[in-house]
Order: structure tokens, then sequence, then C-alpha cells
DNA sequence: GATTCTATTCGATAACGATCAAACTATATT
DNA sequence: AATATAGTTTGATCGTTATCGAATAGAATC
């Protein structure tokens, strides 16, 4: 796959708003814990607090993030029942890189 | 429209290749005006060689032209028969911070 | 081991989107 | 006026996708 197919993809990812809103969701965990030394985040509070609200259903939140992680945009690991999703730092920074001027594609 | 959901219209527009391709051209072009106070590009390069290589026709060209404005990520102007198309910075400034961290959505 | 919790897979549906060919509009050239 | 050029609109097709309900899978708890 191309770095142009990468890019595109990624955007993808970010086009629909709920999976907008979710993915800045992660930003917003991982902001916070990057003092704290924690850089994932419990998926909970997507089914639980904090994606309730979009008013989508487990199995459209579970496409959702499988959409995330396949564009590479977050990282996903597992302790006991509970999944832990994670910014991924690289293509963040590729993307924000992109949007740069001059533009390095 | 909220923020969310201008940002997610643009990444929209991103998604596909064809139309991504098509921006990052307008991109280059904008980025080497800029010294030389040029800072729209003739659409004509993309009929003729510039998008030629994506093997899509005019009417799909035009369509994607009409996304990319629509998006916020472009505009456009007249000139006789010719369209211009121009970066609109402001938006590639936006979406660049959007993945800034701390991010500020 | 039965139940509960968290997430995934499956099958279906309904909406959306990329693309094209054909017809059309507007401008320029002759 | 007739023709050529640049782009748009229309209508259709075909693939993709967001979403759901139901069924399933795996892990923790009782």
């Amino acid at each position: 796959m191309t770095d142009s197919d990468t890019l595109a993809r990624a955007f993808k990812a970010l086009s629909h708003p709920n999976r907008l809103a979710i993915y800045h969701e992660f930003v917003s965990y991982w902001e916070q814990g990057r003092e704290a030394s924690v850089d994932q985040v419990p998926a909970g509070c997507l089914l639980a607090e904090g994606i309730k609200r979009l008013n989508i259903g487990a199995p459209t939140v579970s496409h959702h993030i499988k959409e995330l992680v396949d564009a590479g945009l977050i990282t996903t690991s597992r302790q006991g029942r509970q999944m832990f999703c994670a910014i991924d730092p690289k293509m963040r920074e590729r993307l924000r890189t992109f949007f740069e001027s001059p533009a390095k594609p």
C-alpha cells in the first residue's frame, strides 16, 4: 500500500462523525495520561459514559474501533474482558505533517 | 454545523485516494507559488497533465472538486472558460492543529 | 458450572458514493 | 453564426458502509 493510500485510509476512518468523536475521546485520555505515564484508555468509557451520547449500539462501536485500528490510528490490547485503546503517535504525527506547509507527502 | 462536523467533512473529502491526489496537487502548486505571489492553480492541469494519470473522466473530476470546495478545503474562481483552484490556508491550518498534541479540537 | 459482563461476528437493510455516458451551459475563437 | 473548449448537470449503475438485532465467544464472578 502506498503512502498516499495510507493517508486516504486514515482520513476515511476519521470521516464519519461518530468515529471522529471516538478517536477524539481517545486523544483526550491519551493527553491527560501523558504526565501520568498512562497511555492506554479503557474502551469501557465508550459504552458507558463516553460514547453513550452517540446513541449507537455496541456492534457499531466495535466496528468503528476496528476501522480505527485497521487505519493505523489506534492500537488495542486486552486485560481480562476489557479492551484498551491507545492513540498511535506515529500516525498522528504523520497526519500533522501532511497539513504542514510546505507539505511533505 | 458543529466544528466536529466540519472536521469530519474535511476528512471525508480527503478520504478518497483520487480526491486526496487532487488536493495534494493543488497544495504543490500553492507552495511553489508562494514566493511568486501566485496562490491560484489552473484546474486545467487536472484534466490535462496532472490528473490524467488518475484515469477518471471530467465529470468525476468536477464532482471531486465540488466536494473539496464544499468541505472548505479549496476555493475556486474563474477567468474565461478556465477554472482556478486555490488551497484554503485556514482550513489547512485547522486540520494541522487537530493533529497537534495536546489537541485543540 | 451457571451467570454476568464485554466485546465480536453474522445477516440484513437502507443510505451513500464513485464513476460513467450523454446532454447541457458558458465562454472563446474563427 | 459556427465551432471548439472547459466545465457542469443528469440519470444510472454498482460497490461500499453505517447501523441494527440476534447469536456467539471469552473472561470474571458467584
